[in-house]
DNA sequence: TCCCAGGCTCTCT
DNA sequence: AGAGAGCATGGG
């Protein structure tokens, strides 16, 4: 990877085959937005990015220090994901889905952001989740320069939940309380899960009311980057029923959530 | 309008 | 233990 700083941003190449807007709007983060001028901005770990990509070379407006400790780990630009790729096409159909979208990585999100979007995200809609964590976040986050950031579990713990009736979650803000509660007050120990094998969050997480397989699966893996976490929803459960019946392929072992994510990503926008 | 959405809880067998 | 209804809301 090479880094070309300039005054107010820096340049990157020889990225491998990472696709900026792919990996920010393939319904595993929620909060990237694209402007008119075709420039990315969203907020993580508190810090407001804009970023553009043209072809192999990435502009990340920001200084070298934020992308080196912060938004290189974010995008996980550093696991060669080609070499990941490459194991996949032994199975026809992850052949196609990496074929279709590549560049696609699993973005490194915050534990507590991932656990309580995919618990907003349960029997809903993207465009709908949207709404509701960006109504969470100018609702109950602190404004920055660029937006606000997401509430964290101890400002959301002291709330009830009707509290959150502006962000028109529905039944989801019972669960939101109750996970912003056990987090918060170390029910939830987010440490040890990040340093425990994947069967540990597995339990831990379920001890939320709300947080059922899935979305224990989509914390692991997008909060905590257990690669191996399977989120099985209802596309990636027609994916199983129609083309793995007798189990997933062997060359995703270890990895099954990045295959997960191509595969999710591949049926979602086949017509 | 009506169906359904990156599911889970609760209840009834 | 397994199946099914109900859930809040609104996008398409």
């Amino acid at each position: 990877m090479k880094i070309i700083k300039s005054d107010n941003y820096i340049t990157v190449k020889d990225f491998g085959s990472f696709d900026l807007g792919l990996s920010a709007d393939c319904g595993q983060a929620f909060r990237w937005k694209k402007d008119e001028n075709g420039i990315w901005h969203g907020i993580a770990y508190g810090k407001h990015l804009k970023a553009k990509q043209n072809g192999s070379e990435l502009t990340f407006y920001t200084s070298a220090e934020e992308f080196e400790f912060l938004w290189k780990d974010y995008f996980d630009l550093e696991t060669d994901y080609s070499a990941i790729c490459k194991r996949f096409s032994a199975d026809k159909n992850l052949l196609k889905a990496v074929t279709c979208c590549p560049g696609i990585h699993i973005l490194k999100q915050e534990p507590w952001e991932a656990l309580c979007s995919f618990i907003i995200s349960q029997n809903n809609n993207i465009p709908r989740i949207k709404g509701i964590i960006e109504r969470l976040c100018e609702t109950f986050g602190d404004e920055t320069d660029g937006g606000f950031t997401f509430p964290d579990a101890p400002t959301l713990a002291v709330l009830e939940p009707d509290d959150l009736a502006p962000l028109r979650a529905g039944f989801r803000a019972k669960y939101i309380i109750d996970a912003a509660r056990k987090v918060s007050n170390g029910e939830v120990d987010f440490y040890k899960i990040k340093n425990s094998p994947i069967e540990f969050g597995r339990e831990e997480l379920q001890k939320i009311c709300g947080v059922g397989a899935k979305v224990a699966e989509c914390t692991l893996l997008y909060g905590f980057y257990k690669v191996d976490a399977f989120p099985v929803d209802v596309w990636v459960k027609r994916i199983m029923s129609e083309m793995y019946p007798d189990g997933f392929p062997e060359c995703a072992d270890g990895v099954k959530g990045i295959a997960q994510q191509y595969l999710f990503h591949w049926r979602r926008t086949q017509n």
